[in-house]
DNA sequence: GCAGAGCGGAACGATCCGTTCCACTGCTAA
DNA sequence: TTAGCAGTGGAACGGATCGTTCCGCTCTGC
């Protein structure tokens, strides 16, 4: 195959240009492969990305490398919404759009189906516990409200979300309507009812057990 | 292989008498594993049962042999389920209690889960046709109650069940605590209310795509 | 022109896993 | 008592997969 990227630069471009678009071609490669399956080989997202292995390798120091990268950018993605939910003037509403956002870019694949394939950074870290932060101020904000159930604590979005991420069909905007679907029914069951949830709710970092490092 | 001599007949003993242990410890214990991962190794299933590989192939022709068999228990637990929830005198109680043990079984990892790993027999596929008209039956004896939001579908409850086998911690009761809440807010949620659920609802066979012989 | 950045993809080595095979054990039947 | 064999444990094999390296090529920037 002589032809070497298929982006072909029609008017100009130069082999700079070329690689700084293999930049941003090659990560979301990796980030639609990867969210389809955690364990797909690396040579598949050179594939998607029209590139050869050597492309990948040249900016990424190995698959652990590439993952950890993706996995930060979603966490980093969960944070920016959260933070944008925050800044909704109601905070149910804005409990329930930062669940739909996140479930629509389907973030929590990001982040927790993708940890524990690599070892951590410290920044990613400090990121998490951001985000449990910022999770911990979205349900108590849900809560002032009085239209959230009392009895749900934050590590109830980590159920949710996770719910809400196994749904998988073939077709990406299907999947994306019916989680859209699932989700709704779980909101509408955290709203306010009479009879008190089953069972010691999810403790606080019971869901971490992805990030440790053990085997 | 009858009993000749009136010797003994019921406490078999010596050689025998294992391997029909053993059955059952093998069948066990690959419930147990490929409940975990539906992709666990075969050695992995002889490692917990506590027996040599040659006991399993003994029993079965193949890993898919296995797993065929495994997944048909599964759905015959999920017809025997529906049966016993459609015997009960209220529609409503019947049907949230029957997802209630389903999901506490995990008869979902079971059946869905490990599809399409072998090619189905024609047995299974109608014990799934049965699975199916009684799932229909379920949910239009809940609609009946008035109870149900009139916008659930029968193919919502693959939907649910999904949700919750997807809800998974190291220990195993843990899991089952944690599942049972989700479908808790789940109920709740399927409850009438006022607001139409988004998207069309999941259409028939649409989540059929593991079964399907493809590549 | 020319040095080398950037690239494609074959090749390699390390696992992993399903299956086969063989030696061994201790009932069972004669 | 003993020959035969059902039942078994586990090493060994062969195929598949996958991360990584490496080599030769192209084209650019100077």
């Amino acid at each position: 195959m002589p032809n070497p990227t298929g982006a072909t630069a029609a008017p100009l471009a130069g082999r700079r240009a070329q690689a700084a678009r293999n930049d941003a071609v090659i990560l979301e490669a990796a980030r639609a492969v990867f969210l389809d399956d955690p364990k797909a080989p690396i040579a598949a997202v050179a594939e998607r990305a029209g590139v050869g292995i050597s492309a990948l390798y040249r900016r990424y120091a190995g698959k652990e490398d590439l993952l950890r990268r993706l996995c930060h950018d979603g966490l980093g993605r969960y944070v920016a919404q959260a933070e944008a939910a925050l800044a909704e003037p109601d905070g149910w509403q804005g409990f329930g759009a930062f669940l739909e956002r996140v479930v629509d870019a389907d973030v929590h694949s990001l982040t927790v189906h993708l940890a524990g394939t690599f070892t951590p950074t410290e920044e990613m870290g400090r990121d998490a516990l951001r985000a449990n932060e910022l999770t911990v101020a979205l349900v108590e904000r849900a809560h002032a409200t009085g239209r959230l159930r009392p009895d749900v604590v934050a590590e109830d979005v980590g159920l949710l979300l996770e719910g809400c991420a196994a749904l998988r069909v073939p077709d990406p905007e299907r999947t994306r309507e019916l989680r859209r679907r699932h989700l709704a029914v779980l909101l509408a069951g955290l709203a306010v009812t009479d009879p008190p949830l089953p069972g010691p709710p999810p403790a606080a970092g019971e869901f971490d057990w992805r990030w440790r490092r053990e085997e």
